[in-house]
DNA sequence: CCAAAAACTTGCCGAACCGGAATACTTGCC
DNA sequence: GGCAAGTATTCCGGTTCGGCAAGTTTTTGG
């Protein structure tokens, strides 16, 4: 499945360089606020040039999300190495809790209040919100796939794969973002389970 | 329900120069193409001044979806007014098929093959995409607020109204894109009502 | 191991975008 | 008519955005 040939000096430096990128943006955003950070700041938080951020990422925004983007990415693929006899919904669900709420995901010990207050505030940016609903998007397309794989239907002519696809995202998103305004905070699994349980009882009534 | 009060002289206006900007840009980008636009060519096309158009809108993006993105919103004053005993996912239905494919909404002839590819391309930018992704979010906190208020449940507290709204905007998105698609062209009602009967039903596998 | 090729980084730079602030004009209302 | 509030316009400096042409580093193939 995986490509097994190792990365390969250059596309490891490629990745370092995507992080420290993408973290300079988060953590001066963070600590300064989005708009009193410039990618001039950025480039130069990551020892590269203005250009160079430029050809790494379309924006500020796109630079934060981009995490996000490759986990969703790596969601797509999970599904798709699910065994084939398992039932549609169960993968999902099984795909969604390895690869969006591992359990050892609560490692790292509890943020500071200051920390996830200035996330937030991050993560409310319009410009942050768009990109990070593209990635959803972007990630979709690629899940419609892997369903019209799966169910033996066409992502051209059906619309159920698509279809499922959405609301697989719709129910990802909405769980994260539950899981953004909860405080306390909880934990993000039950949360994501319970989204995808109602969404295939036909969303009843509670 | 609605205001009663005609609009006055200053709103009119203000809608009249919304319209003409949002559809400059909308002309010039499909027989232009998306990057051979300025926003100074659409503030001349509707006679302000650029400074004008960006008072209205942040973009040429937003200019576009204007129109769409009213249209939700009126989606969800729609839902809002259906009779309080109708099942919720009868009047989501209802309130679809009234606002987003109104049966008279065939009467225009159908446009130039040039027209709707140049559409399909303006529509295919990742900036309109983007901001189209926008207007679905936004509509969709109206809709969940909307839901809760008809199953007594809170926005804050309770996953079902966003998810719910989710899921709907989920959707309707779908089978739009499928109505882009669509070549030859099909009509959108049975595709959005096909969507959300297949999502109530529990997405079961075709 | 070396040299050519491919990929990546960088500085330069003009065009476009962006939004604050002051100013002039319209509309709503008495 | 005339005032208050709401809009449009001009002006303007800072920022973003990419194309282009070096310069540098990694990969490739002999």
């Amino acid at each position: 499945m995986d490509d097994g040939t190792a990365p390969g000096l250059r596309e490891r430096k490629k990745q370092e360089t995507r992080d420290a990128l993408s973290w300079a943006v988060i953590r001066l955003s963070v600590e300064r606020g989005w708009d009193n950070v410039s990618v001039e700041d950025v480039a130069a938080a990551a020892n590269v040039s203005v250009r160079t951020f430029r050809n790494y990422f379309s924006g500020k925004a796109e630079a934060v999300v981009s995490r996000h983007t490759e986990r969703m990415f790596r969601f797509a693929d999970e599904l798709r190495g699910r065994p084939a006899g398992e039932p549609l919904d169960q993968a999902v669900k099984n795909a969604t809790l390895a690869r969006m709420a591992p359990p050892e995901a609560t490692g790292d010990q509890t943020p500071s209040r200051e920390w996830t207050d200035g996330v937030r505030l991050m993560l409310a940016e319009p410009d942050v919100q768009g990109e990070f609903l593209r990635a959803m998007a972007a990630a979709q397309a690629e899940l419609a796939t892997v369903v019209a794989e799966r169910t033996g239907t066409d992502v051209g002519r059906d619309l159920y794969p698509s279809l499922v696809a959405a609301a697989t995202g719709a129910a990802v998103s909405t769980a994260m973002e539950h899981w953004l305004r909860a405080d306390p905070p909880v934990p993000f699994g039950p949360l994501v389970r319970e989204a995808l349980d109602r969404l295939w009882a036909g969303l009843p009534v509670p």
